[in-house]
RNA sequence: GCCGCCAUCGUCUAGGGGACUAGGACGCCGCCCUCUCACGGCGGUAACACGGGUUCGAAUCCCGUUGGCGGUACCA
């Protein structure tokens, strides 16, 4: 088996795309095959060597690597003009200076459902010759058979009159010289696919490849933004890039796109990399288009961070924040005892790595300067709590959790006040906002010394 | 316009003629846990687009309608 994964470098890489090439890559290591990569980069005009620099970089932040390539169709050029020569010599294609508007003149004639039919001249674009009748029947691995009449069919240009060749054209030869056995990807191709097998068949026909396999077609449902519209950037994040950025583990991003379109059959959703491997078929792939919803991927998010070491989170989030916020990152390097600690204790309450310096960066810059927290638990009760808190934490025989929650439990029992109305003022006077990871924790690892000079810090203001 | 694909809870989906008073997950709501925020546990809300067939029987098969999407470039 050999696949192929084909972006072409017009733009990021795109979260349909990045979907593409999951479900290629999980084909391709289901059966151990070979998949290839291929930079579609005939569009001369959009195509941008950063763009394709973007690409790899997405696809390796998100671990799928590939065994061959990348192959850029660029430099395939003498090879296509070999094709696109035994093409024309057997007359399977034509050169013809028809444009659009004769196009659409042609149709205004014959009627809208009558394919485009040129006359051969010396000069022009080069349209392949597309058989007067008879029937083209694409069979999907995902969606069965899908016939296309070629009467509905135009003769589609193939290169340009220059000789640089097209899209359908490039393709199918690539494929057909590269012996791929599937082509997988997305939908939007379905249309495509007659044209390309036409190509192919003209092209072996003319000599070219003539014992390569035809490959298995499997169109992939297309991926839409939540409210069913193209995704795009004002859906929050819509290339992988973004996804990067926005904190997510690339191992929960496999996992929720490989939940877009595909399901193992049974009820299992939170799944590794390693499963979804295994048990990754082209056969179970749904036909219907599917939405890209953050929301469920924020929870599998979740789900995947605490499967996570402390170590492995610490190292990942520190990663994560040299390049989000490299003050971030410095801080929380200078202390890595801190850090893992930090790390230990706020594991459960993110859901994103982006979500861990806002929970915890009091422990490494000093309080949060949050005037409503302040006006809320340190007034005149709150004050007199944070003073006991205070006597009884500078007196407790150790300082671990269990310490720190007997000596702040006494002053609750003594001020027979509610447990909130001890903790809040203490977490506002370590943290400076009313959120944190658990207070006894926070305490504990801040330390008594720390602990105490930001109490003294609160009472004083 | 023409050609094609698709149609189950708000979202992702299970379902391939009787096992369906339609299952799971996210979300949402409620309860429990509880020091905040989360996590976790329990319970609840919510769907077969519509209309015709076929059949003893249809979410499942066929046709039509409607809707969504794609293609229709000397883009990919």
């Amino acid at each position: 088996m050999k696949v192929r994964f084909a972006p072409s470098p017009t733009g990021a890489l795109h979260i349909g795309g990045a979907r593409t090439a999951l479900f290629n890559w999980l084909l391709a290591r289901h059966n151990g095959g070979t998949l290839v990569l291929r930079i579609e980069d005939t569009d001369r005009e959009r195509s941008t060597s950063e763009n394709v620099e973007q690409i790899l970089d997405a696809l390796r932040w998100l671990e799928l690597d590939w065994d061959e390539g990348p192959v850029f169709q660029g430099e395939r050029a003498d090879r296509h003009h070999e094709a696109l020569t035994a093409l024309l010599q057997s007359g399977h294609a034509y050169r013809s200076s028809a444009t659009a508007a004769d196009v659409a003149a042609y149709k205004r004639l014959h009627g809208a459902e009558r394919g485009f039919r040129g006359e051969p001249e010396q000069e022009g674009a080069v349209r392949l010759h597309v058989p007067a009748g008879g029937t083209t029947v694409v069979h999907d691995a995902i969606r069965g058979d899908t016939s296309f009449e070629h009467v509905h069919l135009d003769d589609p240009v193939i290169a340009r009159a220059d000789g640089s060749v097209l899209y359908n054209f490039a393709v199918a030869i690539d494929d057909l010289d590269a012996g791929i056995t599937h082509v997988v990807r997305g939908e939007d191709h379905l249309s495509n696919t007659p044209k390309q097998l036409l190509v192919l068949q003209a092209a072996k026909a003319a000599g070219f490849g003539a014992d390569a396999p035809e490959p298995t077609y499997a169109h992939l449902p297309l991926l839409h933004g939540p409210d069913g519209k193209k995704l795009s950037k004002r859906h929050g994040a819509a290339s992988v890039q973004e996804l990067r950025e926005a904190g997510y583990l690339p191992e929960a991003v496999r996992n929720y796109l490989a939940l877009l379109g595909w399901g193992a059959g049974d009820d299992a959703t939170v799944m590794s990399t390693q499963e979804l491997v295994k048990r990754f078929e082209l056969e179970r792939v749904s036909r219907n288009p599917a939405r890209f919803d953050e929301t469920k991927l924020r929870w599998l998010d979740g789900i995947h961070i605490r499967e996570l070491s402390v170590s492995e989170l610490a190292g990942r989030l520190l990663e994560f924040l040299r390049v989000a916020d490299p003050a971030a990152a410095s801080a929380a390097e200078a202390d890595r005892q801190l850090l893992a600690g930090a790390v230990a204790i706020s594991q459960e309450k993110i859901q994103t790595l982006a979500d861990f310096w806002p929970l915890a960066r009091f422990f490494f810059t000093g309080v949060a300067d949050d005037e409503a927290a302040r006006e809320r638990w340190l007034g005149e009760r709150g004050v007199a709590v944070l003073g006991d808190a205070r006597t009884e934490l500078s007196s407790a025989a150790s300082f671990d959790i269990e310490a720190v929650e007997a000596a702040l439990a006494s002053v609750v029992e003594r001020h027979a006040a509610k447990p909130r109305e001890v903790y809040q003022p203490v977490r506002v006077a370590i943290a400076g906002t009313t959120i944190s990871p658990g207070i006894f924790e926070s305490v504990a690892l801040l330390g008594r010394e720390e602990t105490l000079r930001r109490i003294d810090t609160a009472l004083a203001g």
